[in-house]
DNA sequence: GTTCTAGAAC
DNA sequence: GTTCTAGAAC
């Protein structure tokens, strides 16, 4: 909208259309002050120059440079001179920079409070300005020639744009010459009896080039390349392993103390069994990973030759059974003496190197130091399932965050020796964000250490057998989690369901330790394990629903796999296809069939996690419903921000919505809108909005509910703000327009809109930084745009005077 | 996504 | 010296 280009009068009666709020007065005449804002040489006096000359009402510039008798004089003299014009009715304009608050206020009391008070702002480029100040002579202010610069850019940097918040009726905004020329214009037909439109004028065009001085942007940055994890696998390598290792630890940072690698079995074998591209769309992260740690070798002093020999054969047990699952031995240091028995043993043994091999590495930071995706983890757990006493189990449990303690003692309160626990780690811990881990395993080893307690004297035939039953546990857990998440094949699948069937029978009758034996029994069969994952107390609604999801995937996959037998056995899971919904599940990283999309990180996995699992998540959830879910942003960046997540496998963001969503878009949009209102209720001087973003951070289509006060410690950056204050931000209502109407979304996913210049959704008003602009906007009363206001994108509590 | 921090801007 | 941001690290 461009009143400007109007007779005021025109203006008027169009602005009086579309402008909800905006007072239109037209039956008096009375003077008006207008508050100049620029630069020097932003051409605030050419703009009162040509104004006067061709204006029919009577002006007066009042200049600060000139009012001492053609010399510079003070502020008071030119607020006394000000003030006589208007009481003679002739209208003024205040003609010197006023580029901050302060230096207006005084000049806003002009007058009685009926004089109306506008701003022109001349927000021109920098570089203009300055050009034009080193060039002029003879300048009234005598800035001219090489401190012109100088002082021209000082004063860019310090700007405050006016706000009709500092009692202002009118602002008008100038970005370039064109806009000058229809400002000026505007005032030039402004007659003795015209008044024009109240509110901010001449916004911006949020594409337009960033002002100068103000901040730096359109950085073209490197993304990492998307597959920049996947070469750092061995197996993914299409060199040698000494180029593997270099490239593996040519990414680590150069700090890293305790530097990760892999310790390879059979590289040769690996690579050569592992070409083309399918299997780099297949990434780490599509390759469920159990790391481990030897049990019982470090504090309960475990035989390290006979621990070995068990680990391997365990593993060479269980590692034909786990489908394309990788189980990894971790331990800390290079010159591990278990790492290199068991490397050796499983060497002889001809253990499949791509699904077993040893790891040198901290198991808290296997992703995020070693770049090595393990979506399980065991722990050498003590058995009172309780954090500290050193070594791994201090470590997991300080990694993981009080969230594995509280979600371990949901579930057992010890553990005997054998025996594994597998815990699903809520999304909020450290470990899932930053690490990628969904699943922590703890194992109770056999002690044959006296300090300890249960040691077992040096028995050894009790020992292994002991440290036999503890790895068939870990191995086992780990199983039920893949067949929970659909990745196992047929066989086991059918095991675990039947295990998942029988832990929910017996689950209604009580106490859960029965249970948990009960249930020790039924998995695997040969040893007695304990398997309690999924398994939590006081399920109702959820427990069921969860039963039924756990189950209908299980079926899923299954059939999956049948499907998979016909077209050509197993081995084509480790394939992408388009059609392959196993595969659609193991790649958690996000890319789609084509490989196109960009990789998700382990952090970047959370929603998702919400959405496919919500039983999991039920205190951290506001609502649970058969097509979305709700909850709270974890780093809400205004009072109120809530999420609604869609429940849809693979639909990830919204440039994966179509036609078909439509349903699911309207869901999202009423349950929305259903807590805005709820939340309205409680504080009514909340306004809310609803959108999507173009390119989400994090994966699972999510519609933002956010308040427009962006009142939060947690909005802290230029990326923060101008994601819900830029065309990036895509209004829901808009988004379920375009579906219907076109079949997608328009997605305004450019980096510029990350970078752009900050600028106050309700006046339009422009800030050097966050600080200043979150200032600002905890004070800016002004009405929000028109354009805020069309087609109800803004919620307000009824009855608001918006 | 957040956190951390070096270096730029003030 | 302090504030702020961008990019790297996680």
């Amino acid at each position: 909208m461009e009143p400007m280009d109007l007779h005021p009068q025109t203006a008027s009666r169009e602005i009086a259309k579309e402008e909800e709020g905006a007072q239109v007065k037209v039956e008096n005449g009375k003077p008006v002050v207008v508050i100049m804002v620029g630069a020097p040489g932003s051409g605030k006096s050419t703009f009162c120059d040509h104004v006067i000359r061709t204006s029919a009402r009577p002006w007066v510039r009042i200049c600060q440079d000139t009012i001492g008798n053609g010399k510079a004089g003070t502020k008071i003299a030119c607020i006394k001179s000000a003030s006589n014009a208007l009481e003679e009715g002739k209208s003024v304009f205040i003609d010197r920079c006023n580029m901050d608050g302060e230096q207006r206020g005084d000049f806003l009391k002009l007058g009685n409070p009926e004089v109306e008070k506008h701003a022109v702002v001349l927000d021109l480029p920098a570089k203009l300005c300055i050009s034009r100040s080193v060039k002029r002579t003879g300048h009234e202010g005598n800035l001219q020639g090489g401190k012109a610069a100088a002082v021209v850019n000082r004063m860019l940097q310090k700007k405050e744009f006016p706000k009709l918040a500092e009692g202002f009726t009118r602002i008008t905004f100038c970005h370039n010459e064109k806009d000058v020329e229809a400002a000026m214009n505007t005032y030039s037909t402004l007659g003795l009896l015209d008044v024009l439109p109240s509110g901010c004028f001449g916004l911006k065009n949020p594409e337009a080039k960033v002002q100068l001085g103000i901040m730096r942007f359109l950085k073209k940055v490197d993304i990492p390349g998307k597959d920049g994890l996947v070469e750092s696998n061995p197996q993914h390598s299409s060199d040698n392993q000494s180029a593997v290792e270099k490239d593996s630890g040519s990414r680590r940072p150069a700090n890293d103390s305790a530097p990760s690698e892999y310790v390879h079995m059979d590289v040769k074998n690996t690579v050569s069994q592992e070409s083309g591209s399918s299997i780099r769309t297949n990434s780490v992260y599509s390759i469920p990973t159990l790391a481990f740690p030897s049990i019982s070798t470090a504090d309960f002093q475990f035989n390290l030759d006979k621990a070995s020999d068990i680990i391997v054969e365990k593993v060479e047990e269980f590692v034909s059974k786990l489908g394309n699952a990788r189980l990894v031995l971790v331990d800390l240091s290079h010159g591990s003496k278990i790492l290199s028995l068991v490397k050796a043993k499983a060497a002889r043994k001809s253990i499949d190197s791509k699904k077993f091999f040893t790891f040198v590495g901290d198991i808290t930071r296997l992703y995020s130091q070693g770049g090595m995706k393990c979506n399980v983890i065991a722990n050498a757990a003590n058995w009172r399932l309780k954090p500290g006493g050193g070594g791994v189990n201090a470590a997991i449990f300080s990694a993981a965050g009080p969230a594995l303690e509280t979600a371990t003692k949901e579930r057992a309160e010890s553990l005997a020796p054998g025996k594994a626990l597998v815990v699903p780690l809520p999304s909020t811990s450290p470990l899932s964000i930053k690490e990628g881990v969904t699943h922590v395993v703890h194992v109770l080893g056999p002690n044959m250490n006296a300090q300890r307690p249960n040691c077992l004297n040096n028995d050894y035939v009790k020992g292994c057998k002991v440290l036999g039953e503890a790895y068939s546990s870990l191995f086992e857990g780990f199983a039920s989690i893949l067949s929970t998440q659909g990745w196992m094949p047929k066989e086991s699948n059918e095991k675990s369901l039947k295990s998942q069937n029988q832990i929910e029978s017996k689950h209604h009758d009580g106490d859960q330790k029965v249970k948990r034996e009960a249930l020790n029994e039924c998995m695997g069969g040969k040893k007695s394990k304990i398997f309690c994952n999924e398994l939590k107390p006081n399920f109702s609604h959820s427990v069921d629903r969860k039963g039924n999801i756990e189950g209908r995937k299980n079926v899923e996959s299954l059939n999956e796999f049948e499907r998979n037998k016909n077209s050509g056995g197993f081995l084509k899971e480790l394939k992408p296809s388009a059609s392959h919904s196993v595969d659609r599940k193991e790649n958690l990283d996000g890319r789609d069939d084509t490989g196109m999309n960009k990789a998700w990180g382990p952090w970047a996995q959370s929603l998702y996690q919400f959405a496919m699992h919500p039983e999991r998540h039920r205190n951290d959830l506001r609502e649970i419903l058969d097509d979305v879910v709700v909850l709270d942003d974890l780093y809400p960046k205004a009072r109120k921000h809530l999420l609604v997540l869609a429940r849809v496998e693979g639909l990830d963001r919204l440039a994966d919505v179509s036609k078909e969503h439509l349903p699911l878009l309207n869901t999202m949009h009423a349950v929305g809108l259903k807590w805005a209102e709820k939340l309205l209720n409680e504080n009514e001087s909340l306004v809310f909005r609803l959108g999507y973003h173009s390119e989400p951070s994090m994966r699972q289509l999510h519609l933002h509910v956010i308040s427009q006060d962006f009142d939060s410690k947690h909005l802290k950056n230029k990326k923060h703000w101008n994601s819900f204050n830029t065309p990036f931000f895509r209004d829901s209502v808009d988004v379920l327009q375009e579906v219907s109407k076109h079949g997608k979304a328009i997605i305004r996913d450019d980096d510029s809109f990350r970078s752009m210049e900050l600028r106050c959704h309700r006046c339009r008003s422009a800030h050097p930084n966050i600080p200043r602009l979150k200032t600002h906007i905890s004070s800016c009363q002004a009405p929000f745009p028109g354009v805020m206001l069309d087609n109800g994108k803004l919620v307000f509590a009824p009855g608001r005077i918006r």
